[in-house]
DNA sequence: TTGCTCCTCACGTCACGTGAGGTGGC
DNA sequence: TTGCTCCTCACGTCACGTGAGGTGGC
């Protein structure tokens, strides 16, 4: 007799949020996202809490955390949230710093390239060797970078740690103003379309 | 009587290079870099011309190109070089655009959490549900957004492509001076460490 | 009966990491 | 003989994509 009997098949479910069938599969076996029900025949039906469930999951997912992390996090297994999103901001750094300097020659080597006639993949592998001792980064020394500040903050006391953070809003919160919507348009500049 | 007859093993290599033996392994097995011989013993040696083949793979490596695209680049079966490097470009541009967002909106909810009082995993729940509107990137809209911005420079004569990228060189000119310095700063004003 | 949706395997992806078990001495 | 290096399988990773082959009608 209670309201809300209304479910799901999972065509609408993926239908309604844009996933795929086969993800909300992924998420059915790695037991993320189980239905609450089966249809006599077999078929896979989502119940409220468990459409509730998934929204959920898929701001989750986009803050970058692993449907491991997630799971964790919405079962109640995680005993410092505030850690989490920390690290998470720690890594997407990494990866921001990463980018950006790939970003930086990879623009060189294009402006090299243009000013050069009829440039031969020679002449690219030369300009490219001319970079080697560029610092590059891999997947492994990303991680490396990410590992040394978890290190670095982990050896923090928490008065340390709370005196860190502040310093950090606060410099981002002294060039709110302008400034930081400067820095957008001049990011968005960059960014054809 | 050729000179440089100097061989290395595999080990000697992955220690001078800080690539791992298994890494070697691989590129021999998909055959981006096999040694030029082998002991009678079956262990790999390599010769000059692979070590400087292997110094090229590292520098391109570092430009994000994958192993297949290394491959074909070194073995000259690339007829566009430059648009190869342009693809690159548009792929990072599109993943700098992803994680700038995605490091904006950690801070927000890292600020949003610093200034409760004890928060729960229910608190975090909440703030991150209620971003859920916001715009969130998946691998695959990211795929799409560079897939679209791909299709769009196809989509120009060579004229109109020239100009866009004088234009997009000239932008990116016009500040280089000390605009462009002082924006590196902000970045790294925004990195810890 | 014909579509359309659903089901359960199961392999492939990308660049290796990580043992397992065994041989050789650049 | 004891290490150390090398060798060849071969499974695991992360979040699914992509068929294959078959059943059911919320």
């Amino acid at each position: 007799m209670t309201p809300e009997q209304r479910t799901w098949k999972i065509g609408e479910l993926a239908a309604a949020t844009g996933l795929s069938v086969r993800s909300l599969h992924h998420y059915d076996e790695i037991a993320l996202l189980r239905p609450s029900s089966r249809s006599p025949s077999g078929h896979r039906l989502y119940a409220g809490a468990d459409v509730r469930r998934l929204h959920r999951i898929v701001a989750l997912r986009g803050f970058g955390l692993t449907l491991t992390e997630i799971g964790r996090l919405l079962d109640g297994e995680v005993p410092d949230p505030r850690g989490l999103i920390r690290r998470q901001l720690d890594q997407v750094e990494t990866q921001l710093a990463a980018a950006i300097q790939l970003h930086d020659r990879l623009l060189e080597v294009l402006n090299a390239l243009d000013a050069t006639e009829a440039p031969s993949d020679r002449t690219l592998l030369n300009l490219i060797e001319g970079m080697t001792t560029m610092t590059r980064l891999t997947q492994h020394e990303l991680d490396e970078m990410t590992a040394r500040r978890t290190e670095f903050r982990d050896s923090l006391t928490p008065t340390e740690l709370a005196d860190l953070e502040a310093s950090r809003r606060q410099a981002l919160e002294s060039m709110t103003e302008s400034e930081l919507e400067e820095m957008r348009q001049r990011r968005a500049a960059m960014m054809p379309r």
